[in-house]
DNA sequence: TGCCGATGATAAGCACGCTTATTAATTCCG
DNA sequence: CGGAATTAATAAGCGTGCTTATCATCGGCA
């Protein structure tokens, strides 16, 4: 049943929100890995350094779960960055199984170099906004990403805060 | 210690929004990815099956285009998705270059399918948000997006002041 | 007519996310 | 005390995005 352009173009706007959202969050990563092409640092690496900058002595798991990706996935990363000598690995002396992150000296070196690169690349896609756009988008996309996190059949009931009450 | 660009970001525990994009973004796929398992299809299967269904008879690049990939990404999404069944590739008898993608009946058959399980995601993530977030999302991230896609201003002398402005 | 830039598809190779599974060390009982 | 469960890190292997480069074909122009 060829049915090219018929009953689905409905509504053009409900198929868009996954891809909008897919595809400004490629462009983000995009446009900072060209402008920190120079510094030789993906945005993936950068929010490791940044993360673990205000987190030093973190475990590799704990830190995983602050930047919200899989430990293995991190584990690479850290293999990447440690070739790259923006990280070292330390034992921990309390756990032979850990291996702890640090970063370099020259990885405090582009601290800076970073976040006003982040910051840069954030004016300039929210230019032509209202000032209250960040923070709305900020708080909209945490509720969905807050939402999504649910693991299945898993009541975490740590944070209590029991969602917003607008089931009715 | 004091950069005098950090006005904004002063916040100690709130994420950046560039991470918040990423995350939410990357969750979606996730449990997408998850729910669509059974049918052996991925998101951006999905979507490519999606965007193919309401253009018959493109070619690959504009489909691409479409998508807002790079060509050689969908390229090879279109190998696997060959190899699986879901797309034949067909010549074009105006142009000996291209190989036009078609959807196969396999594909058409899932058509329902993932736009149900697209719907319901959306749902899912939206739940407890005023009923307007979607179309202030959308809005905002398509504005974004195009904050960001525009690939001509990689001439030197750009401040990213005034965009909406210009337009032909 | 013949060359030359543009276009369509694709190869090579990398980054980074995932699922699944393995090894070593620690901790928790019984 | 000793085995089972848990935890930390990692290996294997794949999907999907990118940059850069190659090849064939098409279309315009001298």
């Amino acid at each position: 049943m060829s049915s090219p352009t018929d009953h689905r173009s409905a509504n053009p706007h409900s198929m868009s929100l996954g891809a909008v959202l897919t595809d400004t969050a490629r462009l983000m990563r995009v446009r900072f890995d060209q402008r920190a092409r120079h510094l030789g640092l993906t945005r993936p690496q950068w929010s490791v350094i940044a993360t673990l900058a205000r987190n030093e002595g973190i475990k590799q798991a704990a830190l995983a779960d602050l930047l919200e990706i899989e430990p293995i996935t991190l584990c690479r990363q850290i293999d990447r960055m440690e070739e790259g000598g923006w990280i070292e690995r330390r034992t921990d002396p309390t756990d032979r199984r850990a291996r702890l992150p640090h970063l370099t000296p020259k990885a405090h070196a582009v601290l800076e170099q970073g976040r006003a690169l982040a910051t840069g690349l954030y004016a300039e896609a929210l230019a032509g906004l209202p000032p209250d756009a960040e923070a709305m988008l900020v708080e909209m996309l945490a509720h969905m990403r807050a939402n999504l996190s649910d693991r299945r059949a898993e009541a975490p009931a740590k944070t209590a805060s029991q969602k917003i009450a607008a089931k009715a």
